[in-house]
DNA sequence: GATGAATGAGTATTCATTCAT
DNA sequence: GATGAATGAATACTCATTCAT
């Protein structure tokens, strides 16, 4: 049983990593069995169809990326940082696909949105009690919680997602984010110094 | 010549409809050929590939969009309406795809993001102007306008494209546009009718 | 052994009804295995291919019903009765499948062929013997019995077997079949009866 | 036009002796494009489907020997020699599968089957037309024509379509005959010395 | 007796593109 | 301008069979 599995996981991973890099479309059974070194037939053992596959890598990837969230969500940090860690948390293949650069323009996109979706459904719960702890401690004010949640997840996925943003793209981010949630201004102002110091690495 | 050209921008009205209905990917040459009644070598006669088809089919689709935005700006109306104007004339395979509903989910994915990107292009400076206009008449107060209306063009994509939206949707939206753009609380509110008078239709 | 016997017919009585209902060639290997709960290895260790698993169903299939017309045989019942009696006996997958009707027809002509001949193969010489009997009795009268019989058997497969028989081809049947045994008129005309006795059910 | 056309004739009558010799299953498309020497492509570019081009197999056969059949139809020969005649002309791959012998035991019988159902389509109106005939000229006597034929066209198939038959079968098949369309005795005994000579060969 | 992981040759079908006419 | 016959690489998926444990 142990064996199986364990083979399973490998092979996901595999799979993952060559989706992310050459797009779900650009990658043939054959390329993912030959970077395995296994036979046709195996890969068929594991997975009933390549479609299968990309459901099965998509739910790997998210429940460790949610995982991550929900660590953030318990940790002992000030309820701003806390938004911005979760919403970092979530991004897809962000340090995991660092030799190709962005590579999630071309064919990627099926996957891109379909993790998106899934992203967006596991997000938007968390980051509302977040939100709704911020604003038990008076930081925030605001209803319609899960609207503006999901919201704030589309403009940081717009924004940051393909590591293509400006300084007034930031600027206008943390100003929207504040608004959105209702914070005093400079509440999110910390957000700025955390991109640079990440820039800067 | 001018013969050729009608033939042309027939083809491309073709492969539009069937691209926005089945998704690029899901319509192969055959397809377009057959639907048009012409021979495998007359469509490679016109295009040379059918990327290249739906590179054309897209600019057709943005030109016309664009050129419908362009006389909102002109018109004789109050900037706030003159943008929501604009940016509904945007939404694509808004009225163009009523058959069968909002088939841009799928596959048609890859083509949406084409349209998505180039109509952003497209809109940006055009948004900016009214803006502008409203910050000269002192009815939006803000800087950064191109980021502000990007980030307004992104929600309001992923608000109501896919035609999903609640009543709270619309009223974050509302207030989001009103402080994304410096606005006295009320400006856009007229939207909430706006779409009501819609949806009834 | 006893146990591994048991199971070994508890496997060909499965794979039995695949056949029968889905086709042999429509019978995976993989289909049996999980109706029947087994791992792979398991089902060849009881049979060394799917041919020879296809070859022991026909087998157990036909001693059946060759041991029910061998019971008629010695019945005490009218020579002419007897022959109608094993003919009827001997049809494959008459009330065996009385689910989905004639499954015979699309790819179950492989199973269905091979079972015909066999069937001939054992019914012949059974048939012959009642045949011999009418003649010693007087009530038939005819030379080359084998060949006879083998005809009475693919006339009476073909007329029967699909279920899709009209009045006339009763009529047809009936005299044909006095004729070939050089019976008297109106000998074998019970069979009419029969057939409507049980169409009526 | 004519171009196309043409090659399509040579590719089903390849594929026609493939299929014959070697049985529908057993023939892969790889099969015969190699044997035609042509790419996957034009394959394709001709048959929708492989099943497609078995239909098409068949039609091209069945039209044939049912235009055969039509000529003895047609033809100033006695009635009992154009019905020998005519049942011989449809006998599927008779002279046509000379190298292999009777080449269609293993799973040509999927393909056997089909021929056999179409051409008793196509058998049995012709057939009772000639038997129509010899009702007239007084050399039958029967009823219910098209069931008899078709009782005709079994026996004969299944008794000489293999080429495994003996002497007796010979002869119980020409008593059947005889009294399945009731004519005289002596009638058909043609066939015996036709056969012979057939044999001879 | 029983398991299940591993195999790999085999199959039909798709489709954008080319080019001689 | 237009045709349509020809291409061939690519692709996902099947399935009977083997064998170490």
């Amino acid at each position: 049983m142990k064996k199986g599995e364990r083979r399973k996981q490998e092979l996901l991973q595999i799979a993952y990593r060559m989706f992310i890099s050459r797009g779900y479309e650009n990658t043939s059974v054959d390329d993912i069995i030959e970077e395995a070194g296994i036979a046709k037939g195996t890969y068929y053992y594991y997975f009933e169809t390549k479609e299968q596959t990309l459901e099965e890598v998509i739910r790997m990837m998210i429940d460790r990326e949610v995982e991550a969230a929900r660590q953030i969500l318990q940790a002992e940090i000030p309820v701003p940082q806390k938004i911005v860690g979760i919403i970092s948390s979530l991004r897809p293949t962000q340090e995991e696909t660092p030799i190709e650069g962005a590579l999630m323009q071309p064919e990627n996109i099926v996957m891109h949105e379909k993790i998106r979706r899934k992203i967006m459904e596991a997000a938007v719960p968390l980051l509302s009690e977040v939100v709704q702890e911020g604003i038990a401690q008076g930081i925030f004010s605001c209803d319609c919680i899960a609207e503006r949640v999901r919201m704030l997840l589309v403009i940081s996925s717009d924004t940051f997602d393909e590591g293509l943003f400006t300084e007034p793209d930031i600027t206008v981010f943390i100003d929207m984010t504040e608004k959105l949630l209702g914070a005093q201004h400079g509440t999110m102002g910390f957000i700025r110094d955390l991109i640079r110091s990440g820039a800067e690495r």
